[in-house]
DNA sequence: TTTTAATATGAATATGTATTCATATGATAA
DNA sequence: TTATCATATGAATACATATTCATATTAAAA
């Protein structure tokens, strides 16, 4: 009957799916990144930063809520080594660090304007 | 002072990036995509539909755990969109709809594998 | 029509996460 | 050294999410 024919196509489908699936510390990983994207104030801090360094203050001044929310997502991002800082005199000066990162992040924003 | 040069460079840049930045909406829309993504569960069923459609026991085969729990992110994913399913005979067929999100999804393993 | 197979759903629980407030830290300027 | 400015941190709260278990649904088979 027909639904044998269906049936071996698709084990022979997950069985190839399976094959290339990456190991389950990658998934993982792959997965951390994505949710560090998953936030609206995280993504437009890192749109904000897109054109270069930015101060705390100004970062804070760029996606509105309070400085202290501010922090502790600049915390986040940095603890997946997504931005990077360093000080210049009193202020502390964030900038991306994974160019991967903005790459897919330009590539959503593309999909979002164009397509839907 | 040389530290208001870099002042003005400062605000320059983030008016800069305010310019561009997408409409809040759209931020929001990005990080719901994001956050579809962030689960390792959710990424497995992505891989492992990456070759053809596959029935919901198969799913759950290919990722392990508990059918209930498989169910519930594939509602996930068929909410935002980013699959679809149809019925053939008993089963449930599930496919990827949403391929922009399978090239990100590429594009992350890649980055994964090659430069970390 | 009744039974069975495949999948979906709801409630409960446990865990994770964002935000706020108050305060700590740490470098600089006075 | 002391005071001040910019940022970071911790605790508390509120909200979101994943997982499990038991059960509902629905189409197909008997």
């Amino acid at each position: 009957m027909k639904n044998c024919d269906e049936e071996e196509l698709h084990e022979e489908r997950l069985r190839r799916a399976l094959d290339k699936m990456p190991s389950d510390e990658n998934i993982e990983e792959m997965g951390l990144r994505f949710k560090a994207l998953s936030e609206s104030s995280r993504l437009k801090i890192l749109l904000a930063l897109s054109d270069g360094e930015l101060c705390v203050e100004h970062i804070t001044e760029a996606i509105g809520g309070n400085q202290s929310a501010v922090s502790h997502q600049l915390r986040i991002l940095k603890d997946n080594r997504i931005i990077k800082c360093r000080r210049s005199g009193k202020k502390i000066l964030y900038s991306i660090s994974d160019w991967h990162i903005m790459t897919i992040i330009e590539l959503s924003k593309e999909h979002l304007n164009c397509n839907e």
